[in-house]
DNA sequence: ATTATCTATAGATCTATAGATAATGC
DNA sequence: ATTATCTATAGATCTATAGATAATGC
C-alpha cells in the first residue's frame, strides 16, 4: 500500500515512475477528449491502461489530480506570453502572435476549458494553480493591449475589459474546434463546421480579435505578415 | 400517481398547473444559477419548493425537463433575430442590435450555456430543440453578416466562420458575467471584474465584435448611435 | 523491504418508480 | 374520481480505502 503520488506533475521519484504516470495521463487525455472529464470514470481510465480500477489510486490520489496533471502540461502558452512581453517591437504583432499561439494550444488540448472552469469554480482550493495561471494570462494580454494603446496602434479602450473579452472569446471558440473524438467524421455531434483546421481557426480568430482593437484596420495585413514571419511553433495535437 | 407533465413548457393543462410548473422553474433557475445544473439535485429543488423529492416527478418526468423548460423561456432572442432579419436598413446596425440583445439575454440567464452544451452533446435526442435553436441563431447571424458584406459595410470574410466565432465569443463571455450568486460580493469565485453591469458588457462587447467586421471602423460611432435609438427591451434578470 | 498490482467493499449520492394517503370536487 | 402529495425503496454509479499478494532486488 505504499503510494507513489508525487506532487510533481512531470517528474516522478524515478524515471520509471514518470513514464508510468505520463502514460496514464496520455490515456486519460484521450478519454477526456472523447467523453469529457465528468463522463469518464476512473474505472474506464484504468481499463484502458490495462489496470484494475483501484490500482490507479497508487499513481493518483484522486481523480482531480489527473486533470491537474494534464492542465500543467498546457502551461506552454504562459511561457510564450512571457516571451512576448519581454520582446520589443509592435505590441499588436506580439499580441497577435500570443493569441494565435494560445488558441492553437487550447484547440489542441484534450480537455474542454469550459468544463474545467465549471469544476474549478466548485473546488477553488484544488484548482488554485489553474486559477493563478488563468489570471496571469489575462494580465499578460491586458499588458500588451495597454502597450498597443500607448503607442497608438490600438484604439483607446478599457484594458481589463478587453482582455477579459478576448480570453473569453478564445475559450468559447475552443469548445467548437477542439480536437476530440466528438469531431470525428460520422460523429453525431450537433456542432457544424468542425472541419476548419486548428491552424486556420487560430490564424483567423486571432486576426479578427486584433482587428477589433486596431485604430487603423488597414494595418492588419502588415501585422499578420510580421507575425507570420516568426512561425511560432504550434503545440502538438 | 397520475402525472401532470405536459409537453408544453409554459402552459399546463390548466392555469393552476402552469403556475405550479412555473414556480418550480423559477426556484430551479435560482439554484442552477447558484450552484450550476449538475451540482443541483432534485432533492434540493424540491426542498426549496417546499415539496418532497419525489413529488417533483409529478411535475417533471426527469431532471432534464426542468432545464429544457428554462431554455425554452430564453427563446426570446431567436424571436428578436427574426425581427432583425425582417427589418430593412443597415445590416451592421441590425446585427449590432441582435448581438447586444443576445448577450444581454445570455448574461441574464440562470444557466451557464457552456454547461448546457456539455450536457446536450451527451444527450442529443433530449436536447434536440436546443440544438435546433442554436443552429438557427447561427444562421441568422451569418445572414446579417452576409448582407453587411454585400452592401459594403463589412469586410469580405468567411460568413459561416465569422458567425461561429461571434456566437462562440458571446458564450465564452457569458460565463464570466452571467448573473449568479457566485458573483455576489464576498463570493470566493476566482473570476474578477464581475462588477461590470450586464448592459455595459452587452453594449461594449457587441460593439467590439462589430468593429472586427467593419470595413471602416470610423463608422462605428454612427452605427452604435443608430442602434441605441431603438432602445431594444432587455430581458428581465 | 519495497513496489505495483489485485480483490473486496465501504460509503456516499442521486434519479426515478411503486404504491399509499389525504384532500378536493362532482 | 382526480389531484397532489408523501413514504419507502430499488437500482445504478462512482470514488476511495483496506488489506492481501506476487514480484523484484538487496
Amino acid at each position: 500500500m505504499a503510494q507513489r503520488q508525487g506532487d510533481q506533475v512531470d517528474v516522478g521519484v524515478s524515471p520509471g515512475d514518470s513514464d508510468r504516470r505520463g502514460y496514464i495521463l496520455v490515456v486519460a487525455a484521450r478519454l477526456f477528449g472523447e467523453r469529457g472529464y465528468l463522463n469518464t470514470t476512473m474505472t474506464e481510465i484504468a481499463r484502458e491502461c490495462g489496470l484494475g480500477q483501484s490500482s490507479l489510486y497508487y499513481w493518483f490520489r484522486q481523480k482531480e489530480d489527473i486533470l491537474l496533471g494534464l492542465l500543467a502540461l498546457n502551461r506552454v502558452s504562459l511561457a510564450f506570453a512571457e516571451r512576448m512581453l519581454a520582446e520589443t517591437g509592435s505590441p499588436a504583432v506580439r499580441l497577435l502572435r500570443l493569441l494565435r499561439f494560445d488558441i492553437l494550444e487550447l484547440c489542441s488540448s484534450s480537455v474542454d476549458i469550459c468544463e474545467v472552469e465549471v469544476l474549478a469554480e466548485r473546488q477553488p482550493d484544488v484548482f488554485a494553480e489553474f486559477w493563478a495561471d488563468t489570471a496571469l494570462l489575462h494580465r499578460y494580454v491586458g499588458s500588451l493591449i495597454g502597450d498597443g494603446i500607448a503607442c497608438g496602434e490600438f484604439v483607446d479602450c478599457d484594458v481589463e475589459f478587453a482582455a477579459l473579452n478576448i480570453c473569453a472569446a478564445e475559450e468559447g471558440v475552443q469548445r467548437r474546434y477542439r480536437n476530440s473524438a466528438a469531431h470525428a467524421p460520422g460523429s453525431s455531434s450537433p456542432f457544424r463546421h468542425r472541419d476548419y483546421s486548428r491552424e486556420h481557426v487560430a490564424t483567423e480568430l486571432s486576426a479578427m480579435l486584433i482587428r477589433g482593437l486596431l485604430r487603423d484596420p488597414g494595418t492588419l495585413a502588415r501585422i499578420t505578415a510580421a507575425a507570420a514571419d516568426h512561425d511560432d511553433v504550434a503545440p502538438p495535437p
